[in-house]
RNA sequence: GGCCGGAUGGCAGAGUGGUCAUGCAGCGGACUGCAACUCCGUGUACGCCGGUUCGAUUCCGACUCCGGCCUCCA
């Protein structure tokens, strides 16, 4: 039985797909005006994955994962670089992806992009308008009409009244009610717009997404997921949208991941306090930023640091360090680790859970190895097995040790060089020059591991 | 003000009504020319106050503190 937590009844319910066997997943993904930052990070390696482990136990998912390419923050960026909305948008993408494949991440079977579901989005609208859940204004925008709807702030529990009290915002004075929001919005003078029964336009934010999910995957799917910031108002208002349109259940389990923090505080480009992906990845390796986010449950609020990555690294060398070196069986019978790790990640995907599971299999792996135990190459086989569900150890283990995706420092042939030195120093029993070697290579990040085959060499 | 979620050993981070999380760090030992890796051993941890219970970190209630959302944001 697989656990997930809903958001929409604040509780872990055991997961029943409407069809059985198969998975219809849509996710929130990027407005593509700037970089990825380890937030998104955060949201692509959760949701990657749960749908590997979906995968894994033996539903077939279609993974859905939105691209907005058109919003006020594209149009508006792309002003101030000088260059279309398209030249940005498809940067952007580009990069999005470059990101997430160093990441580990699998990319979802589809992602539709707002702009090419243009004609989709305006029939949603025209039915909203029709059934009188959306109007327009007098500036000429069409609203939602938040009232109409008598369930709203269902999934964030919350009151229409109630929400008024502590609005922040300046209400629209073309709005019937300060809880209504933007269906369509009239172009300015050069901006990019489609046409429409209400004029030349865009898309307001949130219709896109009611749109898209309902013309890939259906009027009601199993799991709709994203970020923690789109709880509200995004998926509120996605709900409202699609259920007035369609008068059907949209979405049965909403999944949310937690925030990633910095110094306490939320990382959010408002706050400016965040960090790119490819920033990080200058001077870490994508696997350790990987397993940083999967050592907390998707849920929890993870701190991002330094220090915290540098744990991450150190946890991750214990789990290479186990490999290195090491045959593995092309196949291996499972065992009750892979039990314990599949009955921690049915239960709401507790990672760390099944991370500490794969940790006590690499101590009977060192010790099986330490035996000469022919049982090892199975049980690293197991250990890969399991590791690829986290999408974690995918990478040669030598080649993790070296930290070769870090460029600077000494190259690998000096290192070898100096190895081989003081292999000839060890031989001569001259103790002074060898650790002269080892001190050397240490003062340069690189630590040296004699053994019975040899030495190697491991940087920091 | 409203709504959500937290508070666990030096740090990170799970979990449970009564014997083990796990990783890092520390301490002792084995191994090593020295190291590193690895292995073995090692910690009066569960915010505060009441209640339920034979027994609560775990359940219930109050309190304190922290975070998120209520505005574009994964």
């Amino acid at each position: 039985m697989l656990k997930i937590f809903n958001t929409l009844s604040g509780k872990k319910e055991e997961f029943t797909p409407i069809e059985a066997g198969k998975v219809k997943m849509y996710v929130c993904g990027i407005t593509v005006y700037d970089y990825c930052h380890i937030g998104h990070a955060r949201a692509m390696i959760s949701f990657d994955i749960i749908t590997r482990f979906l995968r894994h136990i033996g539903y077939d998912l279609n993974f859905v994962r939105n691209i907005t390419d058109v919003d006020d923050k594209i149009i508006k960026r792309a002003e101030e670089n000088g260059e279309t909305t398209t030249a940005l948008t498809e940067r952007m993408i580009a990069a999005m992806h470059e990101d997430e494949i160093a990441l580990g991440n699998k990319l979802p079977d589809l992602e539709p992009k707002a702009t090419e579901f243009m004609q989709q989005i305006i029939d949603m609208i025209q039915v909203l308008v029709d059934k009188g859940f959306a109007y327009q204004g007098t500036t000429g925008d069409v609203y939602y009409r938040a009232s109409k709807f008598s369930e709203y702030g269902k999934l964030n529990n919350r009151k229409l009244e109630e929400m008024l009290a502590g609005a922040r915002i300046e209400v629209e004075a073309a709005k019937e009610h300060a809880a209504d929001f933007v269906l369509w919005k009239p172009a300015k003078e050069g901006e990019v717009s489609w046409d429409s029964p209400w004029g030349k336009g865009r898309p307001g934010w949130h219709i896109e997404c009611s749109a898209m999910s309902t013309h890939c995957l259906g009027n009601h799917f199993d799991i709709h997921g994203g970020g923690p910031d789109l709880k509200f108002p995004h998926h509120e208002n996605e709900i409202a949208q699609s259920e007035a349109a369609t008068s059907e259940q949209y979405v049965n389990y909403w999944m949310h991941c937690g925030a990633v923090r910095v110094n306490n505080e939320k990382m959010s480009k408002s706050l400016g306090n965040f960090f790119t992906i490819r920033e990080v990845l200058e001077q870490f390796n994508p696997e350790v930023v990987r397993y940083l986010m999967v050592s907390s449950q998707y849920r929890s609020s993870i701190d991002y640091s330094d220090s915290s990555l540098k744990d991450a690294k150190t946890a991750l060398e214990r789990l290479y360090t186990a490999l290195r070196g090491q045959e593995i069986a092309s196949s291996f019978t499972a065992t009750e680790f892979t039990t314990r790790f599949e009955d921690a990640m049915r239960d709401d995907f507790n990672t760390p859970v099944a991370l500490s599971v794969m940790f006590e299999l690499v101590r009977e792996l060192n010790k099986a190895r330490a035996e000469n135990n022919v049982v090892a190459p199975e049980m690293a086989a197991e250990l890969k097995s399991l590791a690829e569900v986290l999408g974690l150890l995918y990478q040669d283990p030598e080649y993790f040790m070296q930290n070769s995706t870090v460029s600077g420092g000494l190259s690998a042939e000096d290192i070898e060089d100096y190895i081989a030195e003081r292999a000839q120093a060890r031989q001569d029993k001259n103790f002074a020059r060898s650790d002269e070697i080892r001190d050397l290579l240490s003062e340069q990040g690189i630590t040296l591991l004699d053994s019975r085959e040899g030495t190697t060499w491991t940087r920091d």
